[in-house]
DNA sequence: CATGATTTTGGGAACGATTATCAGTAGGCG
DNA sequence: CGCCTACTGATAATCGTTCCCAAAATCATG
C-alpha cells in the first residue's frame, strides 16, 4: 500500500499551485482538460483530497456549496480573506481569533474544537469595478 | 404580491423553533411528516429560504455540505459553537472577532466583507461518550 | 528488460441535497 | 361568495461529489 507516483497528481498539484486563489474541484478539472491531459475527473476529486489531506492543501466551502482548493503556501494553520468576485486569496494569520477560538470552546465545555473563520469580501479591484457597474445603472 | 399567511409555514417555525440546534432542510421536513402534516419538501425549504432571508434563522453550512438551519435567538450577528456529535449549538457573542475581521478585510483593500466564523467541537456530554467508546477498543 | 502484484485511473452510473416546473389549492380582499 | 394570485407539493431536473470496476500504469523484483 504504497503510494506511487502519476503524472496525473504532478499535473494537479501544478494546476493548483498555478491559480490565485481558490479554485473548484470542476475548474480545475476543466483547465486541465484544456491542456491535452485526458485526466479524469473523479482524479481530480482524489487527488485534491489527497492533498488536503495531507495538508499540501487547503480547502473550503464556498457560500454556493462547492468545494474550493488552494496550495497551501503558509504551512500550518491560518485563515482566509477571499474575494468573492475573482477568487484573489490573501492569507491571513489570525493568533488571536485561534486563542479565541480555543478559549470560547473549552469555556463550554467543548473539545476537539475545529473553527471555520474566512472572510468574503470584495478586493480594491473588484470594488471599483462594481462602482463602476453602480455608475452605469 | 402580498406575503400570505399558510399553515406550511407556521409548523416550520415552530419546528425550527422546537430543535435545540441545526437542523438540516431534510432533517426538518422528515420531521414534520412525522406529525401528520403532508408538507412539502420544496416547501420546508422555501420556507426555511424565507426565514433565513428575514434573518428569522440562522443557516450555515456544515462540514459536510448540508445546510443547516436554526431559529435566530439572538437578534443581530452572531456566532455559534456547535456540537459535532449531537448538534447542540450555543450562541456566542464576538465582538472582538467582528472588530477584527473588519479591520483585517479593509487593511487588504477589501470591502462589503462577510465573516464565517463557527467553532465545531465535541460538547462535555458527547466528549465523555467518546472517551467511553474509546475505551471499549 | 520482462513479470507480477497492486495501486490508480477514468468513464459513467449512482447519490444526496437543492432548485425549477407547473397544475392544482387556498389565503385574503372586495 | 367569488375572484385574483401567491403558495403548495409531486416530480423532474440540476449540480457537485463519490462509487464502481475493468483496463492501464507503477514499481520492485528476477
Amino acid at each position: 500500500m504504497v503510494e506511487r507516483n502519476t503524472w496525473q497528481r504532478e499535473r494537479v498539484r501544478e494546476a493548483l499551485g498555478d491559480s490565485p486563489g481558490f479554485v473548484s474541484a470542476q475548474a480545475l478539472h476543466a483547465h486541465l482538460r484544456e491542456e491535452n491531459t485526458g485526466i479524469g475527473l473523479a482524479t481530480v476529486y482524489r487527488a485534491l483530497a489527497g492533498l488536503a489531506a495531507k495538508g499540501e492543501a487547503d480547502s473550503l466551502q464556498s457560500p454556493d456549496g462547492e468545494n474550493l482548493y488552494r496550495a497551501c503556501e503558509s504551512p500550518g494553520h491560518h485563515h482566509h480573506l477571499i474575494c468573492r468576485s475573482c477568487g484573489l486569496t490573501v492569507e491571513i494569520a489570525a493568533t488571536d481569533v485561534e486563542t479565541w477560538a480555543h478559549a470560547t470552546a473549552s469555556q463550554h465545555g467543548f473539545t476537539q474544537a475545529e473553527h471555520v473563520v474566512d472572510i468574503f469580501g470584495l478586493c480594491a479591484a473588484c470594488t471599483a469595478a462594481q462602482a463602476n457597474e453602480r455608475a452605469v445603472d
